[in-house]
DNA sequence: GGGAGAGTTTGAAACGTTCCATGCGGAACG
DNA sequence: CGTTCCGCATGGAACGTTTCAAACTCTCCC
């Protein structure tokens, strides 16, 4: 049977005999109403059936109990890892996550920060598009707290959680440097997300220091930080001839090392004997990949739940707040897609 | 600058001389205004940096402008994938999503539905934990729509999309049989999912239809559809006697087909030689896979997509909605990693 | 008997919208 | 000139909460 018509706080008032004001207090503070009472106006409530109209608390709260999270690929589990470790946090202190995915448009991103403005969550956390920074001034002005995910401040004027990439692509081309390849490459995405520059300058830092120039350093470039751009680039390196194909390779990330191995495979160039590759994220299909593979491992569901225990953090204390700059840092992860020593 | 204060319609109205009535109307019916106010109101808008107060729309609308998704697993490819579907349709339709995670756990499934009730949303997609008929009346009473997602819909009092996991099953195993293996077995996550259940009756009838006795299909529990279930299932096949092991494994997922495929790998159990691996999802790690994985493909946007429609649908039309129960085809697709013919 | 005070309950205002019914001024028409 | 009609603007009620100050009822004590 469809009802179709919400029942208000005022009719539990009324089929229990009570004013309004008493019935929210049982939902609020039910240790000042006296027990007879409250036990009435629970058993009305259950009776009638009521659910709180959480519009109606927004309005008169002024925020709403929502974060939202905006992420760059919410197909990508390294975000969905995130996620988790947000959506735990915020859960314990009774916020939902509106999940946000940008795509690494801008267009997107702007649209989902205004429907969050609309929304008036509590905070935001955001893997920004590159170039955001005007898009957050504005929410930022509102007084709405911003958390940068993954991701620099540059300005100090924010929160924000990261992991050193510099470091990370340091370790990983390091690694890939001590078994003295002659040849190697560093595939990268996009060039605009600053984590791929990032892990770029990390790894020619490497190069530097173990007496390469840095110009040695091939980048190539892949479409997209997906495992369709690492097959791409995986069959360029398949074409190229034995002797100039790169003996290492450091992928941007995990779905483009995993894109570069499935070409490497299917042209029976043998990982890691022929060709080693080091991935960066550490997601779980990195590990369970059929060559399982070398990565940079990245605290990720920590990340998120530290990021929004900083947005929380802000939300609460409002003035005396002080904005923090977490960084953590990665773990190289050894596996066999990288020859040792 | 921080302002932390709200500007709502009124200042609006003051700064542009006009009633609170006529900026409403300049936001929502901005042709039955006169051009010149319309564009000193618009005018004042960007001045004050004004921005809707959604809570107080969906007070006065009744209901938000969101709608619901729950799933039993965000890290699954598959899920994010329907997401990306439902995301797409419901942006079209001027909505958001809440994105929520279950976990295949019943109370953070009821949890979330209340939450949703809560804010009131336009209707939820869902894909149940088993057991969850009862949750779920209690929304539909309410007059939420609710559709089913990869599930049927027992009673035919509510929307449903699914994929006929009993096709998909039998094509599976028709395949892996086509070989002419001598033992076969299912690798199974919990059997309380419907999905898996009926996974394994396809399985069955291509069982039969091949001459065999149902019985002769080796069930393998894992402990959960992830991959490190998969993993656990791997070893155990891995140690059993080569005299002993099936030659032929047809898993409930992809996710766990890949953590036995690794597992085949670590143990120098080649496949498809030794052993075919055929999953299921067709999730894009799958043909990534180093022996890129069989398995049987359904078509996770579209299923989203489809179901989103359904539920806009129902939302729209109120009583004159037909109930749908829409089934997809799987399809098979084969690759390395199960033997041919 | 009266007053203080604790323990409960309550009326009413406020949050920011939307929308209906109404008003106003001017143009068109007879 | 009077009537009708149209285009546009607006006052105010309503949506469902929460919260504050005020009121009420007891009990206790002087």
């Amino acid at each position: 049977m469809r009802v179709n018509v919400a029942v208000s706080i005022r009719e539990v008032a009324a089929h229990a005999g009570v004013s309004v004001a008493t019935v929210s207090n049982v939902l609020n503070r039910p240790e000042i109403v006296a027990s007879l009472t409250r036990e009435r106006v629970q058993a009305s409530i259950r009776e009638l059936g009521y659910v709180r109209n959480e519009s109606a608390r927004q309005l008169r709260a002024g925020r709403s109990r929502t974060i939202g999270l905006v992420v760059l690929d919410v197909a990508n589990p390294f975000f969905t890892d995130l996620a988790r470790g947000v959506e735990d946090e915020a859960n314990k202190a009774g916020l939902a996550v509106i999940l946000c995915n940008s795509d690494d448009q801008e267009r997107k991103e702007q649209q989902y920060l205004e429907l969050l403005e609309e929304h008036r969550v509590h905070g935001v956390l955001i893997t920004p598009v590159a170039g955001a920074g005007a898009r957050l001034a504005g929410l930022q002005r509102w007084g709405t707290p911003v958390v940068l995910v993954d991701s620099r401040s540059p300005s100090r004027g924010q929160c924000s959680v990261a992991v050193d990439d510099v470091l990370g692509g340091d370790l990983a081309m390091s690694h890939l440097l001590s078994a003295g390849p002659e040849r190697v490459a560093y595939v990268a995405g996009p060039p605009a997300i600053r984590q791929v520059a990032d892990r770029l300058e990390g790894a020619r830092r490497a190069m530097t220091r173990a007496g390469h120039a840095p110009q040695d350093l091939r980048v190539i470039e892949a479409g997209g930080l997906n495992v369709g751009g690492g097959q791409k680039v995986g069959e360029q390196i398949a074409a190229m001839p034995a002797g100039s194909r790169p003996a290492a390779v450091f992928c941007a990330n995990d779905l483009i090392a995993l894109g570069v191995l499935q070409e490497m495979t299917r042209n029976h160039i043998r990982v890691p004997e022929d060709i080693s590759i080091a991935g960066y994220d550490d997601i779980d299909f990195a590990a369970a990949a059929a060559v399982p593979l070398t990565s940079v491992r990245q605290p990720r569901q920590q990340l998120g739940r530290t990021a929004a225990r900083l947005l929380l953090d802000e939300a609460a204390d409002g003035d005396t707040h002080q904005h923090r700059q977490v960084i953590f840092e990665p773990e190289l992860v050894v596996r066999q897609s990288t020859q040792p020593q």
